[in-house]
DNA sequence: ATGATATTGAAAATGGTTTTCATAACCATA
DNA sequence: TATGGTTATGAAAACCATTTTCAATATCAT
């Protein structure tokens, strides 16, 4: 069952060239340039369809561009963590989970009354170099 | 010059009737009905282009949906504060600012070596009713 | 009124994403 | 190697929230 398809190897080795979040389509491209002179790159579904998989998997984490672009980039670690973006270049850090937060989770579900609860921590800043 | 637009207060007050976040095409959606024998509602293009209006004069917060839809909600300019949306009913609660964020965001920022830091923190969970 | 400026509605365009569906690749089994 | 069932793929079309266009109105100072 478990099938492996054949591009998402692929799509790895493009989000695992650096640090930045990408659109899918950035990847695509990416893909296309690559694949001048070897055989036909994947196309734009193959490519959306791979990049649900990984995120299903765990593979990959997103966040939404500022103007509603799903962004995609290698999961480091397996690890909960946050992402830190630079409002100028765009570059994203890994953040180690703030611990703070779980106690602050378990305080909001109790006074709430809401279960299973999740969240999403995302920070900005101006990076050092751009500052 | 600072003409005011005459549908701003018809969306306010929409916005104004309930504590959720609502995507421009609820607004329209609650203007026409609430039209039914008054004269015409206003386009679905005017309650766009105030909502923008509305954003960037700071009246207004906004918040993407999972799925990628803009939400809009009227702002509480005063404390700040969290969302908590019911993942089934889409219900969304206010909750008090987590003041463990403000130790976690020095701290972040210490390390990291990033300035002028900012955030969100939004949580999902389900509510008592929908449990 | 006159004209300058800002707003509006209706329809079309945009653009990222998803769906469709026919075809190809894959894999187990005989 | 043939067979058949299952999954992956490409190309094009559909989707759908949002934006843009542009002609028609409303608004306001003079
Ligand atoms: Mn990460
Ligand atoms: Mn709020
Ligand atoms: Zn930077
Ligand atoms: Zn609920």
């Amino acid at each position: 069952m478990a099938r492996t398809p054949r591009n998402d190897a692929l799509i790895l080795e493009v989000l695992g060239r650096n640090r930045r979040f990408r659109s899918c389509q950035e990847v695509h491209i990416v893909l296309v340039r690559r694949s001048s002179g070897q055989g036909k790159p994947p196309s734009l579904s193959t490519v959306y369809r791979a990049l649900h998989r990984l995120v299903r998997e765990g593979l990959l984490d997103t966040i939404r561009s500022p103007d509603g672009e799903l962004l995609y980039r290698l999961c480091r670690t397996s690890d909960r963590h946050h992402h830190l973006m630079c409002r100028l270049c765009g570059r994203v850090e890994d953040v180690p989970q703030a611990e703070e937060l779980s106690a602050a989770l378990d305080r909001i579900g109790g006074a709430s009354g809401f279960g299973g609860l999740d969240y999403t921590f995302e920070l900005s800043g101006v990076c050092p170099r751009c500052s």
